[in-house]
Formats: C-alpha cells, structure tokens, sequence
DNA sequence: AGAACGCTAACGTTGCGTTAGGGTGT
DNA sequence: CACACCCTAACGCAACGTTAGCGTTC
C-alpha cells in the first residue's frame, strides 16, 4: 500500500500529518494561514503535501505551545530568528557582514537562554505538584486499604506512584 | 500599614487576590462565573472578599491549566471530585454508607493518578526539550566566541546552560 | 463511479482582555 | 468631595472546533 522506500523525499497529505503530529487538519491549516508554517506544496489538484522539514517544524510549534505555553505571535517570533541555525548549518551563504550575522545570532542566543530559564521553572514547579499528587495519591490508597472491600480495583491507572522524596 | 497579625480571617479584596495568584480580576471573575470557584463572600457594597481556601483553589486552578493545561472544563470536573479531599479531613461528616464513600475516592485516586502520569509525560518531554536547547545554545555561543569581536554580551539572562548527560 | 479524503469559506466556542458607565470605600 | 477601587454588562480577540457545500484521489 505505503511506499516504504527509504527516500528522502516522504511527503504526507493533512490527514496522515495531522494525525502524526497529534494535532488537527483544521490547525495545520490555521499555523499555515497565520504564517507560522510556510505554505507546504500542493498536489495538482490542491491537497496540501507536508515535507519532513514542515513537520519538524509542527513539532517545534507543538513543543513551544503545549509545553512552555507560548502565544502563536511568539512562537513566530521565535521560529523567525530560529531560522538563523539553520542558514548556519547550511555554511551560512555569502559570508558577508559578520555583525549583521552576529547580532542575529545573539538574538537567537538570547531566545534560547530564556526558554531554558523558562523550562527549568516550569520542571521545578512541575517537581513539587508531583509530589503534592503522590502524597495524596498515597493517602487516598491507605483509605480504600483500610475501608473498602477492595477487589474492584480498576487499574491503577499505571503511573509508579513512587514517594522517592 | 496591612494588619499583619496572625488572623486566621485574612480577606482579600479582588485587587490582590489577582495580584497574588498572577491573575487579572477578570479572570477571576470568570472563574466565578464558571463555576470553578465558589462565589466569594461579599462586602455589604458588593464587593468580593477571597478568604484563604479561595486562594488555595485559585493557586490549584492555575497549575492545573499552565503547567498541566487542562481545560476550565475538565478542571472544574476535578476539582469537584477532589473536595472528597476536604471532607475526609474533615473527618467525613456522617459515615453513612462506606461502599458509596470508596466510589467517590477511587475516582478522585484515578483522577490524581492521571495527573501524576501527566506530570511525568511533561516532564520527560521537557527534559529532551532542554537538552535539545542546551546544545543549541552551546553551538551560539561557540560561534559567537569565534567570530564576534565580543564585549557586548548583554547580560547571559540567568539559566545554568549546563550541558548535564 | 463511489467511498475516502481534501479544499475553502464561515459561523460557533473557549478563555479571557478591554473599555464603558456607574456605584463603593476612606 | 475626590480618588482609588470595585461592580456589571458588553464587545473584541486568539486559537482553534465544527459544519456546509463542493472538488480530488484511487
């Protein structure tokens, strides 16, 4: 059914790239109109094809949405002077005006500090929610130990449950 | 100038309620007008009073969402299931019927045990996110060390930047 | 040729931000 | 009586969800 070549070239119609992405077609097409994704070519007909480097790309905004809580105005922002890293992987064409270059790259430097400040917050916070939950996890489980017939059990909803303080 | 004895009675107006939970009075309002928060006393103008207990539900709201980000929906859901919480501290008023007492805990254990998933999900994300960041930012400032003429570093913005594997 | 999939409007919903117009507190 | 603070609508906006009506792919 699936080409399963190992060509470079893996093109996904919105369907299949919504789904992977965990996001919906209706999104794919709003990061599109609101310019965060460049428009991802088409088929003959119009279907919107999506290249390995516009889902990376999804990915990114996913991260930067779900997991630090940015707005989608600064996520462009971010994407945009992002963009620097990668014209310095690609050798950086016409290595003219090295300032110009490193005024951008102090920009993107700065983006990247403040999101790692960012994230270190939010895992410290994160930190000490968990152990509120597992110590009252916890609390709830010796209750239905002590006080219900137990036996219906209902999964316990994998998660360790460990009190590693 | 604030009374700061050791009352047990501290009421907030709305103005530093949203002050201290990082929240507007709008939102607050909001969450009133939703449902999550159990209207506030008021003064006899009509002014809203935040007693302790309202701030603690303000606070648990606002990790749910930013850190978890759950919907208001679904947070209103849990936090209703979790005032089983406050009535098992409070030495469960009547002990009539045990069996439907252990319902309502296992659903408040399930739910917290999802949240404690979550928690760990995020995390895990979080600290590939981070990883991903700190090499990013490594290779910035390797460039920025080898071709800008430096001396305008404006401030490193805090973060460790440690690359701990 | 028809089921599965995609396209573009366009209106609906959530979660607030932001005035507007007017009362309350000290 | 000012001046800061609060109140309730009510409209606005971001970030999508959800049809509706119609073309495309296989």
């Amino acid at each position: 059914m699936t080409d399963q070549s190992a060509s470079p070239l893996h093109y996904l119609q919105i369907g299949e790239a919504a789904e992977r992405a965990k996001l919906t077609q209706r999104t794919l097409r709003y990061y599109e109109e609101k310019g965060l994704l460049s428009p991802p070519s088409r088929m003959d007909g119009g279907f919107r094809l999506y290249s390995d480097e516009d889902m990376e790309r999804v990915e990114r905004i996913r991260e930067l949405k779900d997991l630090l809580g940015f707005s989608l105005a600064e996520i462009k922002e971010m994407l945009d002077s992002e963009d620097v890293r990668l014209q310095l992987r690609a050798e950086w064409r016409s290595d003219a005006d090295t300032s110009e270059k490193a005024v951008k790259i102090r920009k993107a430097r700065d983006i990247t500090a403040q999101q790692l400040a960012l994230i270190d917050q939010k895992m410290a916070k994160m930190a000490t929610m968990r152990e509120t939950l597992s110590d009252r996890l916890e609390k709830y489980e010796a209750w239905l130990l002590k006080w219900s017939p137990d036996g219906l059990v209902a999964e316990p909803a994998s998660s360790g449950a460990s009190s590693q303080s």
